[in-house]
DNA sequence: CCGCCAAACTGGAACGAGTCAAGTTTCGCG
DNA sequence: CGCGAAACTTGACTCGTTCCAGTTTGGCGG
């Protein structure tokens, strides 16, 4: 086994010093996406022992901003990382238990991304959230509330 | 002058009780849209003279689940709240001031609502979220630094 | 191979948005 | 016009995040 992982380089390739704390969080948000920062506190302290609350967020703002990490932020939920960047990718977020999943755009080149009129803006990303309810909470949600939701549901 | 405004009215309508605060806050949110709750706060205690900071949240809840208001909350901004409510538009955001203007979505039907794979979910909702530089900004940064921004543009 | 210094980490305090809880006022139906 | 539920007031509190001051550490120049 290599010490000098792939995230070690990726780290040093972004231009940052390689640390313990790095490399642990990256390896923690790539291989479970989509965790909020208390999650990947605790993964990283599972695999350093000890880290603090301050370097987690460090990180994970060096990260992100050397873009080897997204933010994602989904309404009423903290924030939440994701090492996808750069591609065409969405998210879907479960109404009920909050859960996310990513989804590529089909429709082709990006579609509604031209906004009918830009209002003199000069646009450089069209971010696209889909909400729902996920399978195991149709389930749940069908045995016991008829519907959680109220209206508002055009789209 | 009619006291009992089309605000009033609306209120009641939605099956809620009609009092000071609520039609103030609805006014307030009618006439500038987009505002966040402390400067939503600020304009109802400009009508009223004094009102509590929990009265306002209490009311800005109420009336968004009653469907008269539309929340809504761009990463890294408090949250902000809107009229406009059932019909298809999505938002550009300035990266740099934070300007929210609304737009529509021209393309027909609601595009990129279909995502490639639904993983089972149910779809109710699709949000699209515009980032850019609003004209002001554009101009400001244009002439101190070059370029603001990293890359992920791909959308 | 060593020492230096900026970058990175620690611990703890502080902050802003939002929520909770207990008690008082007020709307509006009967 | 009176009563009960809904709405409001005050104030404390939680949660995610950031700020600050001081200490440690990675890795380059000597």
């Amino acid at each position: 086994m290599s010490t000098t992982t792939a995230y070690e380089r990726q780290v040093r390739e972004a231009g940052l010093r390689v640390t313990r704390p790095r490399v642990a969080v990256l390896a923690a948000v790539h291989e479970h996406p989509h965790l909020d920062t208390e999650e990947i506190l605790g993964l990283a302290r599972a695999d350093l022992g000890a880290v603090s609350h301050q370097a987690v967020y460090d990180v994970l703002r060096a990260l992100t901003t050397a873009g080897l990490l997204r933010r994602i932020e989904p309404e009423g939920s903290p924030a939440r990382y994701e090492t996808r960047v750069g591609d065409n990718h969405h998210h879907l977020v479960c109404r009920s238990c909050g859960t996310i999943v990513d989804v590529d755009c089909t429709v082709g080149a990006a579609p509604c991304l031209t906004a009918s009129d830009d209002h003199g803006f000069v646009i450089d990303e069209a971010e696209v959230v889909f909400w729902g309810l996920c399978p195991t909470c149709q389930a749940a949600h069908a045995s016991t509330t008829s519907r959680p939701h109220g209206g508002n549901t055009r789209v």
